[in-house]
DNA sequence: TAGTCGGTGGAAAGCGCATTCCCATGCGAC
DNA sequence: GTCGCATGGGAATGCGCTTTCCACCGACTA
């Protein structure tokens, strides 16, 4: 069964084409009461589904939104994506997905193809890197709005997209201030390569509040950023514990950059018998639903995931002019992992 | 500054529109070399982008994939997502996603909305509920089937969609002899809703196997589908694991239908001071990544999440006739939750 | 009663592209 | 030297819809 065209909605109503047009599809100038009827019912019986990419070539128009994350398994993907996703279906837009396995390359194809698609505007989600990793995803944005597509970043900025940042400076900050509240003086920073800009953000401000509060960073890690990051640095976060216990100082106080490696980290000092908070403390960061029911619970800055999605998609639809960089919130959890 | 069309490429590359479309869509009429070079080298000054409305219209094809899943901040459907975005990029095609929050009727909005964007194929993951809920999705995906769309279903049948069917019943089976197989002999099923088919195949299957092993269903509890059902279920669990004590029986054996209420029992358990495994054991089914780092680790059913995303956009990109019904595998993980 | 104006319905011109014909050209075969 | 055929390029049509522009009609004012 071939589908039903506007046209045959028409002829069947008897009416015009124009007329159709106005009564089925939000149009300004509504027909009078009896064609609306008609051309109601023709359309019911009919079964007529209005063709979408037809309405958007005649409308140059698509109401679509392109939304590019790194990695739609990753909870804290999966979890803006489902605040972008509510906030799209209550604007009424449709989102396209892309996810990019963390490959900058992948993530200038899909800002392509969106472009191809004719998005209303692409949101892309997740760290920026270096700048030359992130030249040509910001070249490929900044062809995108020239010809008149919106731009939002979620995490730092790229190009003259709109930015929607996470608190990463604040909230590491916030984080060690409230360690320090606890009595931690000897922090052990663990951190990511030098190319994740989030990474950095939050390292580099963790290292600076430390310092403020006349605490001390007593060593920096480097691993990936990723729960295998955290548990390859088990090894070494534990000859560091055993190395304090030896010289009767306090445990160490480890912040990892992100909860995944905390989590990863956690489980290897489990298997080389280190206790937490016993002998080492630990913090994370994002709060990630895991860390609630996680034996010890984990001390992190939770970070309004889905708010942020949500705001994206704002600043998406948002009627020309309206600037919504919205700041977004960031809080401390203590728990367990660092316990005194 | 607008965006440029074809017919700009042909005017600035001198040839006619009809070239510059075989030149620049994989036609499979060619021209010659020399114009092929124009037009390409036309195409790259204008910064041309194909509009994929346009050409979806004139072909009357669009390449997009449609995808629906019932949570996608849920790491059982992120997960698939993940295995169907990371197909559908193989593919080549683009993938439409919709997250319904759970609810039959927005599954039925979703599938519509897809209809109208003229999408290939829809792909419906997640549980099936009541015929009744059902019935209005299974409408609106029979329509788009009649109309030469293509249908895919990650669940439960539902009316003719093709089916990716999870290993319910067998991994559920699985599980209780394996379970049997430790000794394990007086079960607890926590199940959910009768609405909820997914949990009904698991608990019916494992209800069988327990039967048919000489064990015993003790008793059953049913809850909601998450994490806070789980919990909720704790006190009950603990006064039966105290029941069991008083009476010089083995401690009780809980079978949740899924790993988030299995996390939320322990959860529960851990507050009211119930010991797992020692008091009482616990296995849940699909094996998120979470519970590699739980404590206890969790006993479970793993299914492959991401493979079955991937088999869903392989049917739904599949040559007409080649029908992709594949069955999916399962594997029993013991872990400690469940170590006598 | 004539003149105007707001409102209503329809005709038609695109939106940007794929694709079907159709024509011109050049080559080999007879 | 002519005919036939293959090949390459272009004109034109249509995909399904929106929207401007026009014509028309009835009501209201002077």
């Amino acid at each position: 069964m071939a589908r039903a065209r506007l046209q045959d909605v028409a002829d069947r109503a008897e009416v015009s084409l124009a007329t159709a047009s106005r009564v089925l599809n939000g149009s300004a100038r509504q027909p009078g009461a009896a064609l609306v009827e008609r051309v109601r019912a023709a359309a019911a019986d009919l079964g007529y589904v209005v063709n979408a990419q037809a309405q958007a070539l005649a409308r140059s128009r698509t109401g679509l939104l392109g939304l590019v994350v790194q990695d739609i398994s990753d909870p804290y993907f999966s979890t803006i994506a489902g605040g972008a996703q509510s906030a799209a279906r209550e604007h009424g837009r449709m989102v396209l997905l892309a996810s990019t396995e963390r490959d900058p390359a992948a993530e200038r194809d899909a800002v392509a193809a969106f472009a191809a698609h004719r998005v209303d505007a692409v949101v892309v989600a997740g760290t920026r890197w270096s700048a030359a990793e992130d030249a040509p995803v910001a070249e490929e944005l900044a062809t995108f709005q020239a010809s008149g597509g919106r731009a939002i970043v979620v995490g730092q900025p790229l190009g003259t997209a709109t930015v929607i940042r996470p608190p990463n400076a604040a909230g590491a900050t916030a984080l060690a201030e409230a360690l320090a509240g606890q009595g931690h003086r000897r922090f052990v920073l663990l951190s990511a390569p030098a190319r994740v800009v989030t990474a950095q953000e939050r390292a580099g401000a963790f290292t600076a509040a430390v310092a403020a509060g006349s605490g001390e960073i007593v060593e920096t890690i480097e691993q990936q950023f990723s729960r295998d990051g955290g548990y390859a640095a088990g090894d070494r976060v534990a000859e560091l514990a055993r190395a304090a216990a030896e010289a009767g100082e306090d445990p160490p106080c480890v912040f990892a950059v992100t909860d995944v490696m905390a989590i990863g980290l956690i489980a290897r000092l489990r298997e080389l018998g280190v206790d937490v908070p016993g002998q080492v403390r630990v913090a994370g960061f994002d709060d990630i639903p895991t860390l609630r029911d996680h034996v010890p619970s984990v001390t992190t800055v939770s970070i309004p995931l889905a708010e942020m999605g949500r705001l994206a998609v704002a600043a998406a639809v948002a009627e020309d002019g309206t600037d919504v960089s919205a700041a977004v919130g960031h809080e401390v959890v203590l728990r367990e992992s660092t316990a005194r």
